[in-house]
DNA sequence: ATGGTTGTTGCACAA
């Protein structure tokens, strides 16, 4: 089973994209994130034609997540599960395919470590640790991939020096990861790979891509059960080349089932 | 240090 994670920014404007790519790679679960559409405006007939059932949560404008999937969809959750304080943003949602709790997140940026928006990066992976106790069990099959705007490590990042006194690699956020890790996730790319250098975002700007001037902060958080069956991760920076592309390179598993 | 780019119920703001 190949389960992908892409940070597609706007599907309006990557839909050719994102199809000739699934085309190409065949992933039976795609989570998406920043469609940036209104759940009435997503595509879900284009996306049936090409053998997917689709759950979409968006708001239109900003956010807006997906799982599309060629194993089943059931049992679909928006936004938080259970008790826990919901996010007013469409950053969440969560169903079973092929009999993997699948969730696609797209955590908030947090803009500067003075802003606001900071803090309810970190209120936001706290209550993401909530939701999966209220949702589901690490004992069983689970993958949470999305945009995390973490960096897991300086090694993650093209220059560590730079991200000090900014987001995306302080402590506090890395602690959150951390936490993620405690509840029974790992970072299958990372599991799998030793390499450094390897990014999953490069800013538009500067020709940062072309400078291999990234980060790796997109990554598929995989329970044990999962973990001990995946053959093969990679990051497709392929994707991330030629014309109108995301900022964001898809992340793919192949999971043995 | 600054600026560079892309996207949006855009003409400022988020990333």
């Amino acid at each position: 089973m190949r389960v992908v994670t892409w940070n597609i920014n706007s599907l309006r404007a990557r839909q050719e994209r994102v199809e000739a790519w699934v085309n190409e790679v065949q992933p039976d679960v795609l989570l998406l994130q920043e469609t940036k559409l209104a759940d009435d405006a997503f595509p879900t007939l284009s996306f049936e034609a090409l053998g997917y059932t689709c759950a979409h949560y968006g708001q239109g404008q900003w956010n807006g997540v997906a799982i599309l999937s060629k194993v089943g969809l059931e049992d679909v959750v928006a936004n938080f599960a259970g008790d826990v304080e919901p996010d007013t943003d469409a950053r969440i949602i969560t169903a079973t395919c092929g009999g993997v709790r699948v969730s696609s997140v797209y955590v908030p940026n947090g803009r500067s470590l003075d802003d606001d928006h900071y803090q309810y990066k970190l209120s936001w992976m706290d209550r993401l640790v909530a939701h999966l106790d209220a949702d589901t069990d690490p004992s069983h099959d689970v993958i949470v991939g999305g945009d995390y705007n973490i960096a897991p490590a300086d090694r993650d990042v093209h220059d560590p020096a730079k991200l000090v006194g900014a987001t995306h690699g302080s402590q506090p956020e890395r602690d959150r990861l951390e936490s993620l890790e405690t509840w029974g996730l790992t970072d299958v790319f990372r599991d799998q790979h030793d390499a450094d250098r390897v990014y999953s975002w490069w800013d538009y700007r500067g020709g940062d891509f072309h400078q291999g001037r990234g980060m790796r902060i997109d990554m598929l958080m995989c329970s044990q059960s999962v973990i001990d069956r995946a053959e093969w991760s990679v990051i497709d920076r392929n994707a991330r080349k030629g014309k109108q592309p995301s900022d964001h390179a898809p992340v793919i598993v192949d999971v043995s089932v």
